[in-house]
DNA sequence: TGTACATCAGTGAACGCGCGTTCACTGATGTAC
DNA sequence: TGTACATCAGTGAACGCGCGTTCACTGATGTAC
C-alpha cells in the first residue's frame, strides 16, 4: 500500500509540519461536524468513523482529546453560539417590525433543527457531562432562548400584547419550538416535507403574540415562575 | 448452587408448569416496565439485565420475543393507552369547567412523563420500527393528543376561545407540552424540582385557550394546515 | 397401575461483533555542535 | 557544512468489555398403551 491516496475508503492525510500538530485537531472537529451533517444522526459517530473521515489512524485522536465525550462536546461547543447567529442574521436581513423579526428567528430555528438534526438531537436530548459542573454559569442553549427573548420585548416595546409574562413567554416559545420541530424527527415519516412545521411555528407566535397593536400594558404582570426563569437566565448576552 | 432462590442478585424462579410457557411472556413485559420506571432510562436495558430481574437465563426470552426490539415495542405497546387513561380519569375526577378538565388532563400528561421518564423517552424520542410500516392506522401516540383535541373542544362548545383552529391548537398544546417536558429532562439539574413544569403548562394552556367566556366565533376559522393535521389526525378514537 | 416416550420450559457456554482505548513502536524533522 | 540526536506526529496491533444472539443440551411432566 505505497499509495494510499489512490485506494477506496478514505485518502490518507500528509502528516502535519512539526509544530503544527494542532493543525490535526482542527480537521478532527470539522470531521466531526461533518459527519453529524452527512449521516443526521450520532449513531454510528465513532472514533474509528471520525479518524477515517480525516484520514488518519484511530488513536491519533487521543493526541488531542482525552476520550470520546471531550471530544463530542468540543465540536459541539460552538453550535448554540452558531444557531444565535443564523437567527441574528435573519433577523438582521428582514424589512418589517419587530414582529417580522421575530417570525424570522423562529424559522431560522427551525431550518438550523431541520437541517442538523444530527447536531439538534445532541445539543439538546442528550445530556451534557462537561457543563453538569464546569463552566461557571449557564447552559450554552441560553443564548438561543435569549435572542427569543430579546425579540419578544421589542415586539412588546412596539406595542405587541404577549400572551404570557416576558420571560415565561420566551422559554415557551423556546420549548414550544423545540416540541414540534423533535416530535417532526421522530414520528414524521423519514422523507416527509417538513413544511408543516414552520406553520405550526408561526401558530405558536399567533398565539403568543397579538398580531395587532394594542394600548396599554402588551406584557402580563410578573408571575412566580416568571420570576423564577428569569433568575435562572439573567445574564446571558 | 443448590439453593439458588438465597444467593445473591435476583432469585431464580420456578418454572412453569405444562401448558403456562405463557406466563413468562407477561413476567418478561413487566420486568421490562420495572426497570424502566427504576433506572428512568432505558441506557442499561439489556437483554441480560431483563432476564436477570424475571430470574431466568437470557435465551430464555427468545422463547417469547423474536429479538430485542420486539420486546421493547411489545412493552411499550399499551403504554400510550395507559397514558390516555390516566388523562381521562384526571378528567373525570374535576368538577370544574371544561377548562379545568382540560388543565387536569395537562397536568397528568406531565405527571406522567416526569414519573415515567425511561418510557417517556421511548414513547417519543426514540423512532419506532414496527410501527413504521404494519399496523395500518395512526402511531398510538395519537390516543393521547387526541384525547387533547376532545377537552379543547368542549372548551370551545362552553365559549372559552382557542387562539389556533382546532386540530392545530391541539397539535400545538401537545407538542409544546412535549418540549417542555422534554427540556426539564434533558437540561435541568439531575435531582432539581420539576415544579416549574406544571406552571409553564399552565401557561401555556393560557396562551391557547382563553379563560375568559366570550361571544360569538370560539375557534379560528381552519387554516391550511390544521386541514393538513385533521387529515392526519382522523378517526382516533 | 406401570412404563416408555414425546414434548415442553428452560439453560450453560460460547460465538461474533463493534466499540473505546492502550501501548510499544516508527520515521521524518528540526537542532546543537 | 556534516552529523548525531532529541523530539514530534502519527501508527499497527491488540486488549478488554458488553452486547445481542445461537445452539446443543437437560430435566421435569404429561400421555399413550
Amino acid at each position: 500500500m505505497r499509495r494510499a491516496a489512490t485506494g477506496q475508503g478514505k485518502s490518507s492525510r500528509p502528516r502535519s509540519r512539526r509544530g503544527h500538530g494542532d493543525q490535526l485537531r482542527a480537521e478532527i472537529l470539522e470531521a466531526v461536524n461533518r459527519l453529524l451533517d452527512e449521516w443526521g444522526s450520532d449513531e454510528k459517530l465513532t472514533m474509528r468513523a471520525v479518524a477515517e473521515e480525516v484520514g488518519v489512524a484511530a488513536p491519533s485522536i487521543y493526541l488531542h482529546f482525552a476520550d470520546k465525550s471531550e471530544l463530542v462536546w468540543a465540536a459541539l461547543a460552538d453550535k448554540y453560539a452558531q444557531l444565535a447567529d443564523v437567527m441574528r442574521t435573519a433577523a438582521e436581513a428582514t424589512d418589517g417590525g419587530p414582529r417580522d423579526r421575530l417570525l424570522a428567528q423562529v424559522h431560522a430555528y427551525c431550518r438550523f433543527a431541520l437541517e442538523h438534526p444530527g447536531h439538534y438531537r445532541l445539543m439538546y436530548q442528550v445530556r451534557q457531562p462537561a457543563l453538569d459542573a464546569g463552566k461557571r454559569g449557564h447552559h450554552p442553549s441560553r443564548q438561543v432562548s435569549g435572542r427569543l427573548r430579546r425579540a419578544l420585548t421589542e415586539c412588546a416595546e412596539a406595542g405587541h400584547h404577549l400572551a404570557l409574562p416576558l420571560h415565561q413567554c420566551a422559554h415557551t416559545l423556546w420549548t414550544g419550538l423545540h416540541g414540534i420541530v423533535s416530535i417532526q424527527q421522530t414520528m414524521a415519516p423519514a422523507g416527509g416535507s417538513p413544511d408543516g412545521v414552520y406553520a405550526l411555528a408561526d401558530g405558536l407566535v399567533d398565539a403568543l403574540v397579538s398580531c395587532a397593536l394594542g394600548t396599554g400594558e402588551a406584557i402580563p404582570r410578573p408571575t412566580e415562575i416568571d420570576r423564577i426563569i428569569a433568575a435562572s437566565v439573567a445574564d446571558d448576552d
